[in-house]
DNA sequence: GAAGTGGATATACC
DNA sequence: ACTGGTATATCCACTTC
């Protein structure tokens, strides 16, 4: 049997002691297909230096010998190969040890510990990646492949799966002309009366699909509505769903914080009416993984937590402040969840219902959508990473990196590093920081005609420049090496290119070939392949300091800084030394002002300062501002890093680290802030932004301002009892904990009040949006108001303060 | 009991 | 525990006089 395949949800079983692939996907007429595929699976002992030839055979003999009856099955050793690797760029004799049973292989690692052999490796790498990079599969791409229909109880009877066509692979090929593959996905989306996993009851399951839109629901209500399904009970409620995503049978289902909520919620409701949550393909019930975060797995139907991959994938760039459907959906979508105000079934009538519907509903038409946005980010993602997508799409980005390297290592001829122990991460975490990135200290003021240069990739293009990886680094001084002051001391790099930054070189390319590609003709696909190169490679330098990574390597973590602010301080002092003036730098920017230069002369130099950086490090010319404000610190008369607002030539507004910019600050400061900014940077000068703020603080003393502007809104981050300081969003969070409020994962709301008595502490004027009271003048004048404007005046050497207080009501008639 | 300081906490920048 | 370090700012908690 010949056909076209496209791997899509990746498991193993075992069948007589052995491992085998279960791979499902779809062929090129949408059949779902099944293929039963094994590998050689075994591990490496990387031999001591030097050993005799007779020492070797012996040693290989022995090692045949071991034979494991183990966890009820029996694993031997079956064949013993010698090769020359790599292990960490040094030429190494290893032996290759195949194994019955790779799920065995930790346990036969732990027999050879022999004299003989120095390190043992490649038994930790988990089946599916092994099985992928054994067979060099890039998952989601199309294959041809061949081999013979499994009936019957072959392998265990694994044909009785609900696919199309199970095959027991003989050959596979990549097809490799460019081919469309739509995807069956459905999206799913529960509400229950509790938020608490099983407290309370589930009300109703939304289902969406292409062709399919309903909700199902146990409640009679009057209006009978067309999308609507009526069970009896929630017991058939979840029953209904089984069979629904049985009928439909999709490759993907998707929800939104699908791990830790609707998934979980339908286990524990489904185990108390004991009825199988049985998903699978194979009728097997949902798999749950419990780590930091729980994850749940249907065989042959891959589960897509969307916030999961969108948190990582995107949530750096994104302006919404939580990562809620809601404002997700508006960012990416422009499409909005239904207005509907939750309340407990028993408190809502007929009306309430059937709005509850259409909300239910909404929120897997909005999943649905993101799916659909989000999947050629996916699918870059797996193919480039090399991982099934059910992974990629919960894997944060070190173990993205971590995924490149290990499926890239063979080009390299690589024998793979272990993941650290419990005792190796313990200690990394103990280090104590290094030295990172350079940030000049700026001089307050309003600035005119400002230029930015950016290091294009940089801390990459510092690890690929100077050969910063564990494998590279030198143990002693070595002449012909790459050194720099670091941890204290001097470490050295070998010039020879290792496989780290080899990798990265590649990456960094890659990501600049894909940008312009992407520039000339954009479209989905090229935008997200950009975007996973660049996220790799912002992620590369992060992964070599960071405590859990395979080839972590401190040293090269903090050389990369080094080099880096090395590098930048020298621009720095170029850029001085050719007539502009340096005002502002901060890690992989300089911000200069143009000192009366044209434009062309400063490409001009541009182009001379990047003849002059060492390899592939390279600035380019971010843009050119007509105008930027630098403020001071509130504490000190220095200038505050981190924070400053630019306007393009093109009128285009840049505000970083102001509290316009931060969360939790209330919308009137943000607003108010924001607008003086603005006012400043295009007028140039102050006066409109003052009439402006002295207007405000008016309207704030006349209460004229709305409530609504004044809320708080902060992170609640770890449990309401762990707090050691009670800070005002503890003690917002604690009246909603009273007033049995829901309190999840998102933002604590509350707005400092006017009370009676002595109350010095701000947590004592703590009032929850909805609860009666007026706001406190006092404090959001001069906590919120006063604060987020006065050092942004204090650069045109006004007092705000004074004139707010009235002490120099006078002063306004200058203006 | 006021004033000063350091710690805890949240959030942003790159 | 799930990339790194640098930085600002608020408000509480505690010390000191």
């Amino acid at each position: 049997m010949k056909m076209q395949f496209i791997p899509i949800d990746y498991d193993y079983f075992d069948f007589e002691g052995r491992n085998y692939a279960k791979i499902i996907g779809r062929d090129d007429k949408g059949k779902r297909i099944c293929i039963v595929d094994s590998c050689p699976v075994y591990l490496w002992a990387i031999l001591k230096e030097n050993l005799p030839e007779e020492k070797i055979d012996k040693l290989i003999k022995k090692i045949e010998k071991i034979k494991l009856d183990i966890k009820g099955r029996q694993t031997e050793v079956e064949r013993v190969e010698m090769h020359s690797r790599n292990f960490l760029g040094k030429p190494v004799k290893a032996l290759k040890i195949f194994a019955t049973n790779y799920k065995d292989l930790h346990d036969v690692a732990d027999k050879l510990d022999m004299p003989e052999i120095e390190k043992r490796r490649g038994y930790d790498l988990g089946y599916t990646t092994h099985y992928i990079t054994e067979k060099q599969l890039i998952p989601l791409s199309w294959y041809e492949i061949e081999g013979e229909i499994i009936t019957g109880d072959g392998f265990g009877g694994i044909s009785n799966i609900d696919a199309d066509i199970c095959i027991k692979l003989e050959t596979i090929e990549k097809i490799e002309s460019e081919k469309d593959f739509t995807p069956k996905v459905l999206a799913f989306d529960i509400e229950t009366d509790e938020l608490k996993i099983g407290e309370g009851e589930i009300l109703m399951i939304s289902l969406v699909s292409d062709k399919l839109r309903k909700v199902i629901t146990w409640k009679k209500t009057n209006k009978k509505l067309e999308y609507v399904e009526y069970v009896k009970d929630e017991a058939e409620l979840i029953e209904r769903f089984v069979e629904y995503v049985k009928k439909i049978s999709p490759d993907f289902l998707t929800g939104y914080f699908s791990d830790g909520f609707d998934i979980p919620y339908l286990k524990a409701r489904a185990e108390k009416h004991n009825i199988k949550l049985n998903l699978g393909l194979d009728d097997s019930p949902v798999k749950f993984h419990r780590g930091i975060f729980t994850t749940a797995e249907i065989s042959g139907i891959c589960h897509i937590d969307l916030l999961r991959f969108i948190e990582t994938a995107y949530s750096q760039y994104m302006q919404s402040e939580t990562l809620s459907l809601n404002e997700v959906a508006n960012e990416f979508l422009n499409e909005r969840k239904k207005d509907f105000e939750i309340k407990h079934s028993s408190k809502l009538d007929g009306k309430d219902w059937e709005k509850y519907f259409e909300y239910n509903l909404q929120d897997s038409i909005l999943t649905f959508n993101l799916f659909e946005k989000f999947w050629p980010d996916l699918l870059e993602f797996s193919k480039i990473m090399q991982e099934p997508i059910f992974n990629i799409s919960r894997n944060g980005m070190s173990k993205n990196v971590e995924s490149y390297i290990l499926h890239n290592l063979h080009k390299f001829n690589e024998i793979p590093e272990k993941r650290p122990t419990y005792d190796e991460i313990g200690g990394r975490r103990k280090r104590e920081k290094y030295e990172g990135a350079f940030v000049f200290q700026p001089q307050p003021g309003l600035y005119e005609d400002i230029c930015i240069f950016d290091f294009t990739s940089s801390y990459g293009s510092v690890i690929v420049t100077y050969n910063l990886s564990k494998s590279t680094l030198l143990e002693k001084s070595e002449k012909n090496s790459y050194s720099i002051e670091a941890l204290g001391k001097k470490v050295y790099f070998e010039k020879k290119s290792g496989f780290f930054p080899e990798m990265l070189k590649e990456i960094i390319e890659k990501r600049k070939k894909y940008k312009q590609e992407l520039k000339q003709k954009p479209d989905a696909i090229k935008n997200a392949r950009s975007n996973a190169f660049k996220l790799l490679a912002n992620a590369s330098y992060g992964y070599q300091g960071f405590f859990g990574a395979r080839y972590y390597c401190e040293e090269a973590a903090a050389a990369t800084a080094a080099f880096a602010r090395k590098a930048i301080k020298e621009s720095i002092d170029k850029i001085n030394q050719e007539g502009f003036k340096v005002i502002y730098s901060d890690t992989d920017s300089i911000a200069f002002l143009m000192s009366k230069k044209t434009e062309e002369q400063t490409f001009d130099f541009l182009k001379r300062l990047n003849d002059e950086l060492p390899g592939i490090m390279e600035l380019e010319l971010e843009d050119f501002y007509k105008r930027g404000i630098w403020v001071t610190k509130r504490t000190g008369e220095f200038g505050a890093k981190k924070k400053y607002a630019l306007i393009s030539k093109g009128s285009k507004i840049k505000i970083r680290g102001f509290e316009t910019v931060r969360r939790d600050w209330c919308r009137l400061a943000r607003q108010v802030q924001n607008n003086v900014i603005k006012m400043i940077l295009q007028e140039g000068n102050e006066k409109k932004a003052l009439d402006y703020i002295i207007n405000i603080v008016k309207q704030i003393k006349e209460r004229k301002i709305d409530k609504k502007q004044m809320i708080i809104r902060t992170q609640l981050k770890k449990p309401i009892s762990e707090y050691k300081a009670i800070s005002p969003h503890v003690i917002a969070a604690r009246k909603m904990q009273e007033k049995k409020l829901p309190i999840d994962e998102s933002l604590i709301e509350y707005y400092i009040a006017e009370t009676k008595g002595k109350k010095k502490l701000v947590r004592e004027k703590v009032k929850l949006p909805d609860e009666k009271g007026e706001y406190n003048i006092e404090y959001y004048l001069n906590h919120q108001i006063l604060p987020a404007v006065e050092n942004i005046f204090q650069v045109f050497n006004i007092n705000l303060k004074d004139i707010i207080s009235g002490k120099k009501q006078t002063c306004l008639n200058d203006f």
